[in-house]
DNA sequence: TTGTAAGCGTTATCAC
DNA sequence: GTGATAACGCTTACAA
């Protein structure tokens, strides 16, 4: 009880018999004697030591935490995305200092800054600021959006993922496609969702519809739409893309509150891959984002402290998976 | 550009023309004299000042992060939780350093013991690990499971919570009742679930069934289970308490499949109160965590210093929402 | 190969 | 009220 003033490096060298230096380099796998690597480490575990790595960091200039940022956690997109970076980050001995935004700008920025004055290893990514300033001379990759030049970012194949998605719906016999889309009015990554819809569909020469509000719109607007487009019970699309797995449950449940049955009368494919309770059948038919790939991808950019000609986009394919909302 | 050699409280006194430890209180908001304190935050503001944390912590010995060790973040409960969690401790300016362990008993400790060496502030965890070594001088909060006298165990009235489902199955004409669970072997505050139930049960003389697995049995235990209750189409039960939403959903899951339709034939009250995409519909009718006050309630056992006299257990009260599978 | 000592950026204790 | 100065625990030249 009494004792438990922390045991420090110097209480292991003297418990050891030999010199400050000594005991660092045993710790730091820097090799020395035979006969003294003995005894430090038998006095380190008689004495239950542990590093102290504020001071270690402060020495350093350097501490084994990498920052995140995400939104939030109760998206699942997020959370598993959060899940998978801060595994990786375990896995090669780094640790993980989590904040979480909700989509401030003023909150983005403030945590960005927080990096400056913590020495963390890298920072991970996912924000809205369009004037966000990044903390020179700190590893940066951004996810979805790109933040500029020199900064890492890492994003699904979405344009890849949105001509699946056309496909997709056209292997299955749709005729009328629209894409929905609710979404940070600033451009990022995920824009490309549509812009490979359209592409998939004008290639196949069927005509397509877009539907897109900006973040801040109700989402009634989007039954606002769906019923202007409902004509004898029958909607005016046979086969609907949504830019996320959120909007197409919401759009899937609207329809079925409308009469129109999923997937017999309108079939929907959403965006993300999420799945029920994090790991089980997805919400809907969907367009996969490789989440695990993902973060190991960022984790290598974080951890690379060269910022060795790394590239500006990085994007991972992506695949389709069948979750009910279809007819495959 | 060749400056971000990272600017100090010198360089802050010596561009602001005062002592060192001037700056230091003005950072830290101690009074000094008024043109000091402008000329100080004018220096500050001028050079970009920002405190180094790993310094002050390595000075005070406490670094104003908290850990939080949790199985994983793809359970919708525990992103839940650990949103909560990060958002309180901002609130109050603190930062969260994370860890997931996927129950592994190894991972649990060797977490556990890294505050050691971290000055971390204060550790809220949700672990397994029967035997868990707790760092001494350490405020410490558990989730759901005692961890022994002096540690605060933060939980839901699981009691209340099993009682209240079976109320709500009886008064939605249920009779013949059944409790299943699959969970640690080890007793944790969960285990009250069944203990409220039965005796709700018992109050109102209504029989009841108990199916408890161990955590490695598969899935399909309960499939068995609920086959060789199965006659001529016909379960012999009407209502089951489930002690997750997950294991509620799966059992409607494997019932649908075996032609019986929820709520007709069988009802279903789940525990937890998880929501399609963390903030839509519930999964299923639920006794509901009040996920946020618990956290809220961990951060503030978390921060305080004192352990001044702290109650072993504290439960937060429970409700109930109707989520489609029970007749209300 | 080992020991010594100078910091890393803060805070806190004192003289002034 | 202000300003030197000594730690905090560790790493790393550099000297022995």
């Amino acid at each position: 009880m009494a004792d438990s003033k922390s045991i420090t490096m110097k209480d292991v060298a003297r418990e050891a018999g030999v010199a400050l230096g000594t005991v660092s380099k045993v710790v730091n796998g820097i090799p020395v004697g035979k006969s003294y690597q003995r005894a430090v480490e038998e006095a380190i575990d008689r004495l239950g030591y542990r590093v102290n790595r504020q001071a270690r960091a402060l020495r350093c200039m350097k501490s084994n935490i990498v920052e995140i940022i995400l939104p939030n956690l109760y998206n699942p997109f997020f959370s598993r995305l959060a899940d998978c970076l801060c595994r990786e980050l375990s896995r090669r001995s780094y640790q993980t200092l989590l904040f979480l935004t909700e989509c401030s700008f003023e909150l983005e920025q403030a945590y960005m800054l927080m990096s400056e004055q913590q020495m963390v290893s890298g920072i991970i990514c996912l924000t809205y600021n369009p004037n966000l300033r990044i903390p020179k001379g700190i590893p940066t990759v951004s996810i979805d959006r790109s933040l500029g030049p020199g900064i890492a970012c890492v994003a699904s194949d979405n344009f890849g993922g949105g001509c699946l998605a056309a496909q997709k719906l056209l292997e299955n016999g749709c005729k009328r496609l629209a894409f929905l889309r609710t979404g940070a009015s600033l451009p990022n990554e995920t824009d490309k969702r549509r812009d490979g819809f359209i592409r998939a569909c004008t290639d196949a020469g069927v005509p397509c519809h877009c539907e897109c509000v900006n973040d801040g719109t109700p989402y009634s607007a989007f039954e606002d739409f769906l019923r202007s487009h409902l004509h004898d019970g029958r909607l005016d699309f046979d086969g609907l893309f949504c830019a996320t797995d959120l909007l197409a449950y919401k759009i899937q449940r609207s329809l079925e509150q409308m009469g129109l049955r999923v997937p017999e009368d309108v079939q929907i494919i959403g965006y993300d891959g999420a799945r029920c309770f994090g790991d089980q059948e997805y919400y809907c038919s969907t367009i996969v984002q490789p989440t695990e790939e993902m973060a190991r991808l960022c984790v290598d950019l974080a951890l690379q402290s060269s910022a060795q000609s790394i590239p500006c986009l990085l994007q991972l394919p992506v695949s389709y998976a069948s979750g009910g909302s279809t007819r495959d």
